[in-house]
DNA sequence: ACAGAGTAGCGAAGTAATTCGCTTGTGCAA
DNA sequence: TTGCACAAGCGAATTACTTCGCTACTCTGT
């Protein structure tokens, strides 16, 4: 009769993520202090976030060292990915298309970004190419 | 001493403000009905989000109708460029073009789609040319 | 070995989000 | 007009998320 617990990281842990991500093990003193220059939150709170975080499986201690070190347990890649895929299922309808134009549309993006995303369609529609050759040589084979 | 009210939509209620954006005015029967197929609350539990969401200003309401009917006070295309900003902060470092080489990358995009976004870009790529141009003879002409 | 400084853990408090039971109000049909 | 069925509102319960204060522990330097 309550409400599920959240799938994906939370604010607060986010960014605790995002400096584990940047700067490695990290002791609960340096996330601190990461943390701190944008919000002002007692050390203790670190500490507990931390440590919830870790019963979560979210991150994982180096308890042999002194003062223990975190490290995030799963990558920035792979966050990227869950994230965004239940953002194009809960806001686009599924539709990663429908989101890459939205965000090419309202958002700004530089020549030189615009031709690094003309580059990889590029890529990936050679793949898409390869690929569709391969089977229809397959049907031959067949 | 605790936690800031979420500056998004939370998960029921992007799910009821999907379906005022499809189907419009809509009553609470409605919604529920809408609601009720992926989850299976009860009706109180609607009327209730709603009654939130409408204090919230997410949603107005056509009281002299009865029953009365909601309608979403954002548009979607409004909310997913505000979530999509906050992801991009959050997620990317603020980088749109780093979110859509990673989700062309790792989700699935037919021919077909990434067509349509190659369209896109060219079209983006010509007028941000065109601007150059324009900044180009107003140089000229100081 | 001892004091001072910083580290780790515990439990509790406070807010947000979700859920519902129960009461009250409204419109329609017999 | 009376009763039935559904609509709307209220307050409370429950869980998740954040935040701390306080206690106990570990090093390090003297």
């Amino acid at each position: 009769m309550a409400r599920p617990a959240s799938t994906q990281p939370t604010e607060v842990e986010l960014r605790i993520l995002r400096k584990l991500w940047e700067s490695g093990p990290s002791t609960a003193r340096e996330v601190h202090n990461a943390l701190n220059e944008d919000k002002g939150t007692n050390y203790s709170t670190t500490v507990k976030m931390l440590a919830v975080m870790f019963e979560k499986g979210l991150v994982e201690r180096d308890e042999s060292a002194f003062p223990m070190t975190f490290t995030a347990a799963t990558g920035q890649e792979e966050t990227r990915r869950n994230v965004m895929s239940e953002v194009i299922q809960k806001l686009y309808d599924g539709s990663a298309k429908s989101l890459v134009l939205q965000v090419l549309s309202s958002q700004e993006a530089s020549k030189a970004d615009l031709d690094e995303i003309r580059q990889l369609i590029e890529q990936l529609d050679g793949q898409k190419a390869a690929a569709s050759r391969k089977r229809a040589a397959k049907r031959r084979g067949t």
